[in-house]
DNA sequence: GGTATAGGGCACTAATTTGAAGCACATTGA
DNA sequence: TCAATGTGCTTCAAATTAGTGCCCTATACC
């Protein structure tokens, strides 16, 4: 739970690279020359990209990948989503986010669905507003759209072991 | 991201299932006959959270497991964690939270590294301050130590596609 | 003691998901 | 035309997750 695959990791790195450098067409090489990302890989996820229009293409020499719209208005959510889904929590399926999900036979019975469903839209919601202008900020503080969602935790630190 | 295994699933509903007969001796039998969930392995997530303290084994005949506390002091952290190990978001370590994780050599340069951390705190926090007894009663409102989280959303509805 | 019921340990296989690469083709600028 | 660049499709490899089998230990009850 909580982790992203390897290709939405590639395609946020590629998104806050394009995000540095707004408007211009930057093509997958440059971005692949500055991380070690496998190129191929790195194509796959940006054409996934451009598939749902948060980047624009330009084929042909001198081609490559430019923001389709600000990074202030492309949230994580978003980006997720295109990648790898949108998320589920439980493997019940969640007809609200998400279109066809594998029917779960425990489903009319299921003690925990409802609950659980709820976790998951509140952990939706934090990445429907964290946009990836956030995201291609990391030294400054979190002063996005989503500071409001800032809580104060007085609770008890809980231990965890792997 | 953001999906349980069976495992944790598994876990959770014999979790909740314990919840609502605290003290009570249950036979990992009548949790298997309740839902249709593989014995087997139903008795390796058992297990587990046996080893995390979570529950408390009785063996020989009559014997079966019982939640070691009420399930208003059991978060969700610690089921997922005992269950999937702490969260990660990203694949790079997470030092805070989490023993040994394979280094990530593209952590020098990272460029969404800490943000990404921030969020996976966030929606850690979320977890940490949801406890068994809310996932235990479905049909009753969120009203657990965590209802001081709840958000107001007022943002634009993301279109997402699968 | 014997037996039935229940959990515990260990190893193994199968299924699914994810990561990665290959290859040929389409587009475009020089 | 040629080189640079994105696109589609296929296949393979690695990692993770799901599920099983077998046998041992512990306890209640007769």
């Amino acid at each position: 739970m909580l982790k992203l695959t390897k290709r939405t990791e590639y395609g946020l790195i590629a998104l806050t690279h394009l995000a540095q450098m707004p408007g211009e067409v930057v093509p997958a090489r440059e971005i692949g020359d500055s991380f070690p990302i496998p190129r191929r890989l790195l194509a796959e996820v940006l054409k996934d990209l451009c598939r749902v229009n948060l980047i624009d293409s330009t084929r042909g020499a001198h081609g490559g990948y430019s923001l389709s719209r600000s990074a202030k208005e492309i949230s994580l959510a978003e980006i997720v989503s295109a990648l790898e889904g949108a998320p589920t929590v439980s493997g019940c399926g969640d007809g609200d986010l998400l279109a066809g999900e594998t029917p779960c036979e425990v489903r009319p019975i299921c003690p925990i669905r409802s609950p659980l469903e709820r976790i998951r839209d509140r952990i939706w919601q934090i990445m429907l507003t964290t946009s990836l202008a956030t995201l291609a900020q990391p030294n400054e503080p979190p002063v996005s759209i989503v500071h409001h969602l800032q809580t104060n935790h007085n609770l008890q630190a809980n231990e965890q072991q792997s």
